[in-house]
DNA sequence: TGAATTTGTTAATCTAGTTTATTTTTTTAT
DNA sequence: ATAAAAAAATAAACTAGATTAACAAATTCA
């Protein structure tokens, strides 16, 4: 069933009796989406936090000029979502789109409300995946501006190379704030080596 | 009182009962720091995480060519502390420094802990806390990537025209990851129209 | 009050990364 | 299997921002 790796991955950091996995069962729901769609998209409210179970999705923001900026990527027992429409039930700035077909466990901002309220473990467990998240962002502007793009890359396949290998290169460059063609540079000098 | 402000900066968010905020005042303590002094030290364990009642604070990095990156700044009614060595309690790699004489109410891992569990108002309040710094960090990185330095300083000046007004120039140029000279630059372009 | 230190400016030169344009390779769908 | 579309590579010209170095203001503090 689809619910037992999201169930897993809730085990590696919590205990939950048989009540409050029937409780989360019932607020929260199990979504397919194909290659392409869109979880969010700009301008409309973030109305889930997604749970992938499989695929990928890349969270992006499209500027003035028409440019894409990859803000993050998601893959298999990650969270996915515009956290910032989500929490404040305002438009979006970003979109949310699948770059893989993809399955996600998701609920609404009233099922989060009940779920922290029911089960308060669930709250913990939510806090201290936002720490974690707030670290990487930290560690990711830190990287942004104490390293040069080769150095940022090297980083970024080593962070994430299942992600790598899944996403096509220019979406990496994205990714990296730098484009296509420099990234296209950089990996054609470390071949040399 | 010290605490009022810290207090007053609580009742915000959420209703304390009089044996809850005994509970909080018996779980933190006060503490003033001279302009200069470090509240973290790169390679320390970052014991506290810090409420600020008075004074300004940089959390900054140093990287391996020795250059200073500041990542924030915190100034009155602002939570300050290297989160990541914080969350973990293993050695940081960031200072967080005072530029001016700060006050400070902090509390301990531990202190935090029990606060969380005995009364969890303050968990759910500290969860959307980090809620918040994370889509003001990812918003960072965001303008990192499609704003020229230009509109990055035009952006923090609207966001925190008080810090702007409190820190060195030089500082400044280090939280938008451009070089001093190139801040002074830009400072006098702007003033031209 | 004035010497020392910290902060800010200016200008010339340099470089990491962008832009634009063309070509090649890989993937997708029929 | 093959045509069309998407992705990647290459290369030349260009630019935002860095570096270096010398100087000017503003603070600090004896």
């Amino acid at each position: 069933m689809h619910y037992s790796s999201f169930l897993n991955y809730i085990n590696n950091y919590i205990d939950l009796t048989e009540k409050e996995i029937a409780f989360l069962r019932s607020n929260t729901n199990y979504k397919k989406y194909l290659k392409g769609h869109y979880i969010v998209q700009q301008g409309a409210v973030c109305k889930h936090t997604n749970f992938i179970i499989s695929g990928c999705t890349k969270n992006f923001y499209v500027d003035q000029q028409g440019q894409e900026h990859i803000v993050t990527f998601a893959i298999e027992n990650w969270w996915s979502a515009d956290l910032s429409s989500f929490i404040t039930q305002t438009p979006s700035d970003f979109n949310v789109k699948c770059i893989e077909a993809t399955e996600v466990i998701q609920f609404t901002y009233q099922n989060q409300d009940e779920i922290f309220q029911n089960i308060p473990k669930m709250e913990t467990l939510f806090r201290k995946l936002l720490e974690k998240a707030l670290v990487s962002s930290q560690k990711r502007i830190v990287n942004n501006f104490s390293l040069s793009a080769k150095d940022q890359y090297l980083y970024f396949k080593k962070q994430f190379s299942t992600i790598e290998q899944r996403v096509p290169q220019y979406m990496v460059a994205s990714y990296l704030g730098i484009t296509k063609e420099f990234l296209s540079k950089i990996k054609t000098e470390l071949a040399k080596d």
